[in-house]
DNA sequence: CGTTAATCGAGACGGTACGTCCTGTCTTCGG
DNA sequence: CCGAAGACAGGACGTACCGTCTCGATTAACG
């Protein structure tokens, strides 16, 4: 008997090692029903076991419930935090808030829509959400701390409600079409200017 | 009820008309389960036939799917426009956001999340939505216009952006807490004078 | 038996009553796939309910096992008691314990080897067992008294020791094969004569 | 038993030899599970290998089937044949009759009862019953002979005949209750006598 | 003494069937 | 004709086993 404790990292558990294969095919179906537009609740254990060619205890083994499979198969997409050109703060706001409205793959738009409800409810999906997006709202503090630094934004900015300002509209628009009178194209640099003019009437420079 | 009805003074329905208790034990029956707690896509017609003592049919003769009927539900709860002071423009909108996450009877917040996915998709319910919401916008686009008036705020704002600045990082906080820095108590008013100020600085006087 | 039956006979139960029609359709189902030859513990309640086209739940309101079905179902058949032609004591006995091996239709040999363990197992059907049977012996009895008037017979017969030795060795022999030895088509005569005949030598008429 | 022995006798085959301690952990686990109560049909073959502490294919690598590994179970069982006074030929069928309902350890007579339908089902399991039986049958025989030669017993018996009459009855009875009226603890001499005085009146001394 | 090869435990695999639950429709009755 | 009650065909749920298939680790006999 070795002397390795139980937590051993390299430790291999014993039996037949569960298949990546498997576990790509099934997500790769629950990707491939949703970009053909299935809608979310309709999406079937036994339909995406039967797409995936795999039995549904597979699927079972490893997510618990289809909201965690279809919450790993989106989280899987991996969506890169667009990059921004560097000269204009707010062109690059505008690059980052238009690309809220943008990540098209995969019908991840109204995917998205379908996940709402359930990361507001469970705490787990919560933290992979923060995941998801906290990359998105550090890239656009950057630009926000670099307008600071060089004098194109006020120097005393609340910069998290600066942040929700920006992103905000972009997914109510989005997912509940809040405004009809907002549905336009430009919706982001409509947003974008908004902001950065603000409301308040400056009769004195401030 | 008397039998001299007399609702329509010439074509009278045949037959034994429908009751109006088993339409309120239905809505009271969905309202008591949500505020209970039980999730909306775990609503089961049946559930609610039985808490309403009532038969299935009796529900599939006046709404032809489980989500009319929840929407009807909710659109039944007739939250009231909150009433503004009209002194300070900036009272006045923080008065109107925070009443956006305020709107606390029968889990009202959890049953919008519920109800996001719904919208996004169908048609009707966007219509349905804009009857709630429109109100609210129009109440505070009053404020605003006040504040545009009076010299207090800019003139040439974009309106229908400032409204969204407005109420949607309050949506997007409260139904999925898109950011764990802005958890506070005083989120509206951060929002309020964040919207107010504007970010970029003004070194000409504009 | 799966009837429930009410306390009181005209009290009609609420609801749409059950059909008739599927019930006739689900035990059809199910003898014509004993009489096809499926082994009865193969059968499915799946396959049952696909050939008789009728959902999963109608079967499972009506039996609350698989077993219980496959019983009312053979008990349906309702076997007729072979008549006798009452002129000769042994051929009537002949013609009694030849039906043991003969109840032919739709595989009833077969079906009654699988029941066996579930009789032997379950109280309730111990009891359907025994209206089955009883009629039988019953006949049997008659048969046997009237020889004991006759003078055919002893009059000092242990009866039921008597019935058990008739009909005991056809169904063994049919069952299990009990002894390769006995597999003949006269096995009820050999039967009949060595029960009539005994084994004990009597010297003095006796 | 159904491993395939290997042709030649010397030649031994390469390779880790299969471990009789894992076969006897099999085999008792089966044997320890039976006489617990469970139901043959309900002994799942992962249960087996859970209880022997055995992985499932070590189980498959010895028995092709669920039936085989528990006939093979039952066999090893190797119930001796009761032995015989020899003095009373009535005394000794009663000693030989009365241990066919009594052959008690490990739940002999309800596993007996779900063998059943496999015996009659399948040759290799009618073959295996053979074995088991006809030792007992045999044993019958010389005390049935020994009579007729004595003269305790006629001289022209239909001595299978004999065999099954006073076997049957005690088989029947056990598995089935196939007559409630006989479920009394003198059954097996009852069916003696019965046996060996016939029904049949005989006038003139035959 | 190392190689070879079948075994071991463990457990994942694609499947099939289970028995339950719900959907939306359809009968039945009494009001 | 409405109302409750509840049966209907259908279909998905999540579980339990089936018999097969990898895994890494043993365990002999052969070279």
């Amino acid at each position: 008997m070795t002397s390795t404790a139980a937590a051993d990292p390299d430790k291999r558990a014993p039996g037949r090692p569960r298949s990546a294969r498997s576990e790509q095919a099934i997500i790769d179906a629950v990707l491939s029903m949703i970009s053909e537009g299935v809608a979310i609740e309709t999406l079937s254990v036994e339909s995406i076991a039967a797409r995936a060619g795999v039995g549904k205890a597979t699927i079972y083994r490893r997510w618990s419930s289809k909201e965690q499979l279809v919450v790993d198969a989106v989280a899987s997409l991996k969506l890169p935090v667009p990059e921004v050109a560097g000269e204009s703060v707010r062109d690059d706001l505008v690059t980052l808030v238009s690309a809220i409205a943008r990540n098209a793959p995969h019908n991840y738009g109204k995917l998205m829509n379908c996940l709402i409800p359930q990361i507001a409810r469970t705490q787990e999906l919560q933290h992979w959400y923060q995941q998801i997006i906290e990359p998105r709202r550090e890239a656009t503090r950057r630009v926000l701390r670099r307008g600071m630094a060089s004098g194109e934004l006020r120097a005393d900015l609340d910069l998290e409600a600066i942040l929700v300002l920006l992103a905000a509209p972009m997914i109510v628009q989005r997912t509940m079409r809040w405004n009809p009178a907002l549905d336009t194209p430009d919706l982001a640099e409509r947003v974008v200017d908004a902001v950065l003019a603000g409301a308040a009437a400056r009769p004195n420079g401030r």
